[in-house]
DNA sequence: TTGAAAACTGGCCGATCGGTCAGTCAGGAT
DNA sequence: ATCCTGACTGACCGATCGGCCAGTTTTCAA
């Protein structure tokens, strides 16, 4: 709680924040480090400053979204089978309506996720918790997780067209349309 | 046929095959003309003579499926309201499985559909056909569409994982838990 | 006040992109 | 035999990319 943030961290943050606009307006591979400098303030060099790269940036883009699923992934495997589906729609759908920047941006960046090793620990994550959203070993319930997945990260695309309201009701309502069957 | 396809055809159909082929592979951003020049055995020099640019390789690409999709919605007009949502549903599937590969390529061109003029029509066709699978108005019931239309491009995203068989058994499951509301 | 470390920058690099252009070449028509 | 034309190509262009580095400016503890 410093009177004046540091510089260091003042201008990581803002280089961050504005990375995160261009990246949903425009799309991680069509934003340049160039881009990204401008808006912040400062020289694309400074941004190589903080950052290693261009991937580097991203990662700490997703940071916030990737905790979080890191967290839900945790609880749900300390929680009895029973409740793990229920439990996944729930906190997925808060996620998504939380983070829909990021889920935006992540569209952007599956073509290329492979040359991306920053993410990789969100990218397993992501896969771990979508077995959990299928509720079942089958492959139909797999698929149809998947299914709902990329639907809800097509529906995070446009961000003025919904308030958050309206995205957790669409999501919630697609999410137990598909995977539930009881 | 003839006896020998003439030169100009021939090169224009293996040009369009190769591009097919990286399109889906890597992508469209990702895959550079001179991608497509050596994988079809010519210069990149030739697929700009066969080609006004870039856009118009995608195009060439996506050109059967735009066909069907225009023919789709022509009959979709032309039938009584009580019809056209289960028409759609099963004809939609029935393209999804056939085109699949095109489907692949189109979530990768999303991004920067709108500077791609050359596909237009094929974006406005799939607008109308969404339109048609929502089976009404109401907002839900469109962004629902629109779901499953997201859904189901994610999941043609993975040729080698799917028979034809298993992907329309999921694209039919998909699209009637979420479409349909008796 | 001062001096060393931290923060920052302009300028440059090699690579790659989509696209252009003058010119080569084979082969059919005359 | 000549000419013409469609098919094709190597060389090159300007732009832009991510990244690097030497050097300048700012910060802040001693």
């Amino acid at each position: 709680m410093a009177v004046t943030t540091p510089a260091r961290e003042r201008t990581r943050r803002e280089i961050v924040r504005q990375a995160m606009d261009l990246f949903q307006a425009a799309g991680y591979n069509a934003t340049s480090l160039q881009d990204i400098a401008t808006a912040a303030g400062c020289s694309k060099a400074t941004v190589l400053y903080h950052f290693s790269g261009k991937p580097a940036v991203l990662a700490a883009v997703l940071e916030p979204a990737a905790a979080d699923v890191a967290e839900l992934v945790r609880q749900l495997t300390a929680l009895p089978p029973s409740e793990t589906q229920e439990f996944a729609i729930r906190r997925f759908t808060d996620l998504a309506v939380l983070h829909r920047g990021v889920m935006d941006v992540i569209q952007d960046v599956i073509p290329v996720i492979e040359n991306v090793p920053e993410i990789a620990g969100l990218v397993a994550d992501g896969i771990r918790l979508t077995e959990y959203l299928a509720g079942s070993d089958d492959t139909l319930d797999r698929d149809l997780a998947k299914f709902a997945v990329n639907g809800l990260l097509g529906e995070c695309r446009y961000p003025g067209e919904r308030t958050d309201d309206e995205l957790r009701r669409l999501c919630d309502t697609a999410l137990r349309r598909l995977l539930r069957r009881d």
